[in-house]
DNA sequence: ACCTTAAGGTAACAATAGTTACAAAAACTC
DNA sequence: GAGTTTTTGTAACTATTGTTACCTTAAGGT
């Protein structure tokens, strides 16, 4: 754990910071699949990846869900800087992707660490930037790509943060992920799959032109 | 002009602050329809909205461009400060809505003042949280809503900012925004009318039930 | 007033995405 | 291994959005 924090984050921080960090933050390990942050809910704690990679999700009232991006090691959450500094309910949701281990920071430590340590303040910013970044790009796959092209960028976005061209997913997860229904995404996948862009299998996809 | 900057800001920050920020911001009056950024452009200056409202748009490598959001007065716009300490290039365009006064901020004023002034700090990152938030919203209103309920959105929120319930605008500008194409607004429009949403002229739509 | 341009209305059709319904195959349960 | 559940395939249909084409009307210029 130790040597894969300071793999992923070493060079960011000053000794010092790093080694509060590592007596403040919380060492965590959670299974595939488990819900990190739930719409609605208080957030405590600000996640800072150490290996895996977590799927953003928006959720509006009707419990329609949609993915925005997924985050890997060296990432944190921008997400819940917000909610944090601003003591607001979360507005997205957090789901691991993989096994992910991360160092849970607690709240009062960010604006703290962000008045005493020029690195910390700069990695907040930094992190808000990529977020805002990712956002954009969300906004232009869901504005601009007819659904083909966003299930393909889908389905390589999940096959890099998994480091597999194979993916362990059903048809109606992937429709729950694009918002739209498991008939398309069956039809969608078929035609990838004659113009030989996947190979499908039971509960499996695997990527041919990665 | 003073005394509309003191009414939208002189409660953030601090007497020294707000001189500062008079003496270095360079005042600034617009026309509707001015482009205050361009997409790739390097931003120099930070905007502070002092009167009036910007129009923040996406636009990808095609041309094909989408209204993200509006902001008003005593708003300063987020994506300008990733830009602007990221020194990376701008990925949205703004456009000046109504006529528009504003403080243009230099660049390195932005961080120094970070670290001078935690009210400024402050006001940077509730910026960022605004306009995550707005970003969240737009993404619900393309992901979750249809083109009718979306264009509606759009009236309504034109004006919003406006502070008039009769828009002057033409179908072609509205298909362009909400990136479709202006038979669908001529049509989407007329069904508005006749269910007495809208009343529509030339060059002109009031909306009837604000 | 006459010509030109911009704005808006509308029909007909095409393409994409969403829905309903049902069947076949694989995996899981006991 | 018989029965149940989950997953996937597919057809037929509907709804929404996008496209092309053509017309009318208003506004502006000279």
């Amino acid at each position: 754990m130790h040597t894969d924090f300071n793999f992923n984050y070493g060079h960011l921080f000053e000794e010092e910071l790093l080694k509060e960090i590592l007596s403040v933050g919380e060492y965590n390990k959670v299974d595939e699949g488990t819900e990190l942050i739930n719409i609605g809910s208080y957030i405590k704690f600000m996640p800072l990846i150490i290996r895996g990679a977590i799927k953003i999700l928006r959720e509006d009232e009707n419990g329609d869900e949609l993915v925005l991006y997924f985050i890997e090691q060296g990432d944190t959450c921008a997400m819940t800087i917000t909610c944090c500094l601003g003591q607001s309910k979360s507005k997205i949701r957090a789901v691991a992707e993989t096994e992910t281990e991360l160092l849970m920071i607690p709240v009062q430590k960010i604006s703290e660490w962000m008045n005493t340590y020029p690195t910390w303040q700069n990695f907040i910013l930094q992190s808000y930037h990529e977020r805002m970044q990712e956002l954009l790009e969300a906004i232009d796959t869901i504005a601009f790509l007819n659904m083909n092209e966003r299930l393909l960028k889908y389905l390589k976005d999940k096959a890099m943060v998994n480091r597999d061209e194979v993916i362990s997913v059903t048809h109606k997860e992937i429709a729950k992920d694009l918002h739209t229904s498991r008939v398309v995404i069956s039809r969608l996948l078929k035609a990838l799959e004659i113009k030989g862009e996947i190979r499908l299998n039971r509960n499996q996809i695997t990527i041919l032109n990665l």
